[in-house]
DNA sequence: GTATAATTCAAATGAGCATTTCAATTAGGC
DNA sequence: GCCTAATTGAAATGCTCATTTGAATTATAC
């Protein structure tokens, strides 16, 4: 009892396989032969070990998850005081590391993206979860950039300004995603993090402009 | 033979109930039994009038994007010569138009993400093509808001945060993507193009002066 | 060592689905 | 009306898997 069992190591193997199967072939066209022969075990060991494939495929879902968030944390780990043109950048890096890190091939990303555009219905509740965290840190971070005349619409549409920059700059499956498409490699996220950031941080000052004075001539308005 | 053949009916409505079961389901999870009992035709349809499954999706593909670029033409049909600014707002316009005019329900994007991120391999010669025109397009007004000093990554990038923006507002399939997430509707397309506009054009502001910047020093350094 | 439980294995099983087949029906040209 | 070709229909066919089964093997406790 003290020694790990036997079986542990083959059930981390079929899940480690999985990921990277499930990330490249997407669920549907992922096959437990597949699975099964990349991780040198039996057809059967992903009923044995995990009951069935949809099972397996939110064990891939969980494990990813915690690994990128303990690799790329969106807050960098950086204090709640840092100023919000730190946080954001820290914010941004995160995505673009999560997305380029070689450990981790931006399978979490394939994975969720695919999960959008072509949902199993199988990650609904994990996947509604992770993206509620992210979300309220990023809401955070615009808040305060935003200042008080913003909406909550400014603030969603910015969000989803930053994000959508962040996503379509990851990989698809085989390559055939944007990552071809344009060009980059994990030795670029630092640059493109700047890009990102520079031309983001100069967005959200736009939208605060017009909120504010949108702001302005509401109050005025009401005084004449 | 001066009226269409009967069989052109059933045809068209395959085409059509294809449509939306692809942009719905996905490729993989739609059967030719829902297609035709949707187009109130007998299974045997589908190959008997396009050949195969495959032929049907490009058909469905080919379809959607004829109507589409119809519908939602990219340049707006503004002059080539009409202002940078008005040519990347028809741009804009023209993506969320594709995205959510109700008469297209989003129906080729949903296909378009899907095959960015779970491939079925079965597009690629006609995404590529499509893409390429869209490309070109956006960089021709790219070159001239960013001005002289910037290079073609500086292009590409910020091609990447105006087209990154557009994308993530859109639908997933049954309302379990960015749609139900953003809370967006068809009537808001105006007020997100004027944010995505706003955003962008303060972005690439930003970056052009970067560019400039860099540009200066490089020349400096140089002479020196 | 032996008994018991945990694993591995190869070979079924059976569901879901695209595609075929071929007979039945319908339309068009004469 | 009649002949031919186009279309529709219902029932196979066959393929690809996920999952099950039960026997064989291996580890663990005693």
């Amino acid at each position: 009892m003290n020694e790990r069992r036997r079986g542990e190591d083959t059930k981390d193997r079929i899940l480690e396989e999985a990921c990277k199967v499930f990330a490249e072939k997407g669920y549907r066209d992922a096959t437990h032969a597949e699975i099964c022969s990349r991780a040198g075990s039996n057809v059967a060991s992903i009923n044995y070990y995990f009951g069935s494939k949809e099972n397996l495929y939110r064990a891939v879902f969980d494990h990813l998850r915690q690994k990128v968030e303990r690799m790329c944390p969106l807050d960098g780990n950086l204090s709640p005081t840092a100023s919000p043109e730190k946080r954001l950048e820290a914010f941004i890096r995160g995505h673009l590391s999560r997305i380029y890190n070689p450990e981790l091939m931006g399978d979490l990303h394939r994975i969720r993206m695919a999960e959008m555009f072509d949902s199993t219905g199988l990650l609904d509740e994990l996947l509604q979860r992770q993206l509620a965290k992210d979300r309220e840190q990023v809401q955070a971070i615009l808040r305060e950039l935003l200042g008080a005349g913003a909406s909550q619409r400014n603030i969603e549409w910015c969000e989803m300004s930053i994000v959508g920059q962040c996503f379509l700059g990851g990989p698809g499956p085989s390559d055939k995603g944007p990552r071809a498409l344009f060009g980059l490699n994990a030795d670029e996220v630092d640059h493109l993090t700047d890009h990102i950031l520079r031309f983001s941080l100069a967005g959200i000052k736009a939208i605060r402009r017009k909120a504010q004075s949108n702001g302005e001539r509401k109050e005025s308005g009401r005084k004449s």
